[in-house]
DNA sequence: TAACAGGCAGTTTTT
DNA sequence: CTGCCTGTTA
């Protein structure tokens, strides 16, 4: 009797499910039935005995993990999800850990009622730290400070690690405010993103009997897409496996059940610390280990699939996989080159209707359904590399009446109305968050001024007191006038209201997420200013604040509908139990934290899907339209500099491409507008890798809007020479604000400089990348 | 203290 | 073009 959980499989993909005990590498390629494998054999666990509980899947994005979950689900029956099967991310299953066993665990920076900083706190809080150590913004910005932070962080790298390895005046800076970084958020009680991983990696590390403990529960560890961890997450999935991670010299508790998935040919997180070796040395970091292969695709038509392995195989670094369908027949991959962006939104949006209203789509592979009627909208998808591609295209898409959604999971958080009541429901999650604190304390304006923070800062910091305690004796403060005190006693007046002072008990307090929402942006004046500013600006977009807020208080009515109190991480010791409200409030904090872009996408909204390159992995549509192939677009130009960066590029582009299953539609438009703009565009080298077999139109004729030549055929590899060889020592120039000047200096590498003589304004150094000079002297 | 104007700098991808 | 930061004024 054949089991049907195997019946419909591949051999390899069979092989794959049956390797139940030992380490599993399985390279699959795209569209090679991934999930499917996954997810049979998950199903095949449990019913050869293991029990769910004892099973843990990782993934990147909750969507992923919720997907697995749902087909799991599907194959077995609720039941088994509902008996324990862990299917998570790695930043959920980091931050479940920590919560239950920092305190323990004497990580010291953090107690379980942590806060979750995200990108806009963590860059609050460094500028606060740079203005403490009097370091200008505008030479130590923000951004690439904390990317310096996080790449250590990645690499598993503290603070006194950094300090210790840090030679020059750079890093010995950066060094410094890594440390008062790191105490920062420590007084905050609260952790950012990369802490998540690099605290449970140490925990892991240093306490053998939470590691115990984690290996006893889940036998079976599973990872997805392991091309795309870093070094923290690998260390963190071999702690978990019982394995000897990363030369740590631990004993391997037996051959470890773990299994991963991933390929190397999608490995485009390269930026955020990912690191390909990982998949590559898996096998010799567990020897023995079974590897399986599954390259036939399942997805595209040949000709998709022949761009895509003609285009990955330009990638030299590299271990070449055999990408095959055995499916003939497929309309050819389209490459179409416009005037401008304008012209190319138009001709996606002309292209999605005509899929949509049935020409061509069908007339595919034998064996596919015919689908006369056309492509849904839900079947299609746009992808751009960088988000600000998406504006154009979204305008065109609406005034067309194309229904459209934007993966973009994290915008809404991000509006300032909404950052503004979550920073209310923090500080009542967490006392000790002084971002969310200083973010609201005079929001709306109620006399707190700049004077009166400092001067409270100051007796917080000397006495030793959280701020938000040191406002409640504000009347004992010196330096703070009348206007402020009074601002300080009412904001506290109003947090103990909604707490109850902390105990979430007595009269007036309920126990709903959504009331105490409610009630925040009603009694915070958050409602009342946003409304005042609607009346007088009359404007659209302080109406839609205000719709927002509410939108808010739905989504925690809908978390606390759905949140299961059982299926969370009960504290390592019940009387430390939390009142149920405010579990509650930090499990929602804590689900928003995590939300990422690419969760946001909804199959079944019946929309046109458009969103990044990145957000587009492990999707998959039957029509796609790529936009944007373009020199300094894609290859980007800040990830051009080494061969690396470029075929992490190459490795995206493939991705895209292999996301279609049966029509594909590339375009490249010859001028773009950039920073209000217009410049002319280098068609990608990436249209030269695509091999024959594509369909190239150039269609700039009919858009052109202006009289510029047009030279050259449609593409050939551009040279690969930076911007400095256009202004070569002598040259003159025009700038547009400077006015005329002569080079007398330049630079060449990653952000080439020129020193250029002005005829009035002296000499100045700038980047050639950004200045918008013209040579005048050709 | 709050609101506003004007100058400036920066441009990727995301859990 | 945008958003951020600074400085000015009521």
């Amino acid at each position: 009797m054949p089991d049907p959980l195997l019946a419909d499989l591949t051999e390899p993909q069979r092989q794959a499910v049956l390797h139940t005990e030992g380490p599993l590498l399985v390279l699959a390629a795209a569209g090679s039935g991934k999930t499917r494998v996954i997810t049979r054999r998950i199903a095949h666990l449990v019913r050869t005995g293991a029990p769910p509980w004892s099973i843990l899947a990782l993934t990147f994005t909750n969507k992923a993990a919720g997907e697995m979950r749902e087909r799991v689900a599907s194959l077995l029956g609720e039941g088994a999800v509902a008996r324990g099967l862990t299917v998570t991310t790695f930043h959920s299953l980091c931050a479940r850990l920590l919560r239950r066993y920092a305190e323990a665990a004497g990580l010291g920076q953090i107690r379980g009622d942590f806060t979750i900083y995200d990108t806009a706190d963590q860059t609050a809080l460094v500028k606060k730290v740079l203005a403490a150590l009097e370091l200008s913004g505008t030479n130590w910005p923000p951004r690439s400070v904390l990317s310096a932070i996080s790449a250590a962080k990645n690499d598993l790298m503290d603070a006194p690690a950094f300090a210790a390895h840090a030679g020059d005046f750079y890093s010995k800076t950066i060094a410094r405010v890594y440390t008062q970084y790191q105490k920062a958020l420590t007084a905050a009680n609260a952790a950012d993103f990369d802490d998540l991983l690099v605290l449970t990696a140490r925990m892991l590390r240093e306490r053998g009997d939470i590691r115990g403990e984690c290996q006893g529960r889940w036998r079976y560890l599973l990872i997805d897409e392991y091309q795309d961890t870093n070094r923290a997450q690998f260390v963190i999935a071999g702690l978990l496996a019982g394995g000897a991670a990363g030369g740590t010299g631990f004993q391997p508790a037996s051959t470890p059940n773990i299994c991963v998935v991933g390929d190397p040919d999608q490995a485009i997180y390269g930026w955020r610390g990912a690191s390909i070796s990982n998949i590559l040395d898996f096998e010799s970091q567990y020897p023995g280990c079974r590897v399986i292969k599954l390259g036939e695709n399942f997805r595209s038509t040949a000709p998709i699939l022949s761009v895509a392995d003609t285009l990955i195989r330009s990638n030299k670094i590299r271990k070449h996989k055999d990408l095959f369908t055995k499916r003939a027949g497929g309309q050819p991959v389209e490459v179409v080159l416009t005037a401008d962006e304008r012209q190319e939104a138009r001709l996606v949006s002309d292209w999605l209707r005509a899929l949509h209203a049935g020409s061509g789509l069908g007339k595919g592979a034998p064996g596919q359904e015919a689908t006369g009627s056309g492509t849904a909208w839900k079947d299609m998808a746009v992808f751009y590399r960088t988000n600000s591609l998406s504006r154009v295209i979204e305008d065109e898409l609406r005034a067309s009446g194309i229904p459209y959604v934007i993966a973009r999971g994290t915008a809404f958080y991000q509006r300032e109305e909404i950052r503004n009541a979550l920073a209310y429901l923090r500080v009542i999650a967490n006392p000790a968050d002084e971002v969310s604190l200083l973010r609201v304390a005079n929001t709306p304006p109620r006399g707190i001024g700049d004077a009166g923070i400092q001067a409270l800062e100051v007796h917080a910091a000397r006495t030793n007191v959280r701020m938000l305690d040191a406002m409640r004796g504000a009347g004992d403060i010196p330096g703070i006038s009348g206007r402020s005190r009074g601002g300080m006693t009412k904001f506290v007046a109003m947090i103990d209201a909604w707490t109850g002072a902390g105990t979430f008990m007595g009269a007036g307090i309920t126990g709903s997420l959504a009331d105490l929402a409610a009630r925040v942006v009603k009694e915070s004046g958050l409602e009342g200013m946003y409304q005042a500013q609607a009346k007088t600006s009359g404007s659209e977009s302080d109406a839609e604040r205000l719709e927002n807020l509410n939108e808010l208080i739905s989504s925690a009515a809908e978390f606390e509908l759905e949140y299961d109190a059982a299926a969370e991480p009960g504290p390592a010791h019940p009387e430390d139990a939390a009142p149920p409200l405010l579990s509650l409030l930090r499990a929602y904090l804590e689900s928003i934290s995590l939300v990422a872009d690419a969760d946001m996408t909804d199959p079944d909204q019946g929309v046109v899907t458009m969103m990044t390159l990145h957000a587009a992995k492990g999707l998959e549509f039957a029509a796609v339209a790529m936009v944007g192939l373009e020199e300094g677009l894609l290859p980007h130009s800040r990830a051009r500099e080494s061969d690396a960066d470029l075929e992490e590029e190459r490795r995206l582009c493939f991705v895209g491409i292999t996301r279609a299953m049966r029509r594909l539609l590339v375009t490249s438009a010859k001028h773009r507008t950039n920073r209000g703009l217009l410049e002319r565009t280098i068609p990608s080298r990436f249209l030269g890798e695509f091999g024959p077999g594509v369909l190239v139109s150039d269609r700039s004729e009919e858009g052109a809007r202006h009289a510029l030549a047009d030279d050259g055929p449609g593409w050939s590899p551009s040279p690969a020479r930076g911007p400095e060889a256009q202004y070569p020592i002598g040259s003159l120039v025009r700038h547009p604000q400077f006015g005329l000047g002569q080079v007398v200096a330049v630079t060449a590498g990653a952000a080439a400089r020129a020193d250029i003589r002005f005829r009035d304004v002296g000499v100045k150094t700038l980047i050639l990348e950004y200045a918008r000079l013209k040579r005048v002297d050709l």
